[in-house]
DNA sequence: AGAGAGTACCGTCAAGGCCT
DNA sequence: AGGCCTTGACGGTACTCTCT
């Protein structure tokens, strides 16, 4: 939905920390594990792809994180507010009942 | 019909807390 | 200390309503 030019501002550069992600999805032939190698340097351009697709990781989790979290915030106001309904009912028995009493027993109300 | 305001929802960033 | 989660803040988009 929201298509925004974030993408671009700081794509790869690997701002924030980094999640441990095992992807079978990779460039590299099968067995081959790029940083494990002993001796092996990774070039620039895999240095950039597993930065890509961390930040992407991260991005797809936060975004899960912010749907959860609105999710139970929504639940926790509709919890809120249909207690002020009940407490506001209660209240207004509670009133009526007092008015009742004070009629009876000719008291004032205040 | 079109413009503008108001509202809801979404994705992203950043800060802070928790856990190992 | 570092990884991960949660959430407030912010900016963008889509939709609805009202006014002209």
């Amino acid at each position: 939905m929201a298509v925004t030019g974030d993408e671009t501002e700081s794509a790869a550069t690997g701002d924030m920390s980094t999640y441990q992600i095992c992807s079978p999805t990779s460039s590299l032939p099968h067995g081959m594990v790029m940083a494990s190698s002993p001796g092996s340097v990774p070039s620039p351009q895999q240095l950039a792809e597993e930065a890509t697709r961390k930040r992407e990781l991260r991005l797809m989790k936060n975004r899960e994180a912010a749907k959860k979290s609105r999710h139970w915030k929504r639940e926790y106001m509709k919890c809120v507010e249909s207690r002020v309904c009940m407490l506001e009912v209660q209240n207004r028995m509670l009133s009526d009942e007092l008015g009742i009493l004070n009629d009876i027993y000719g008291l004032d109300a205040y």
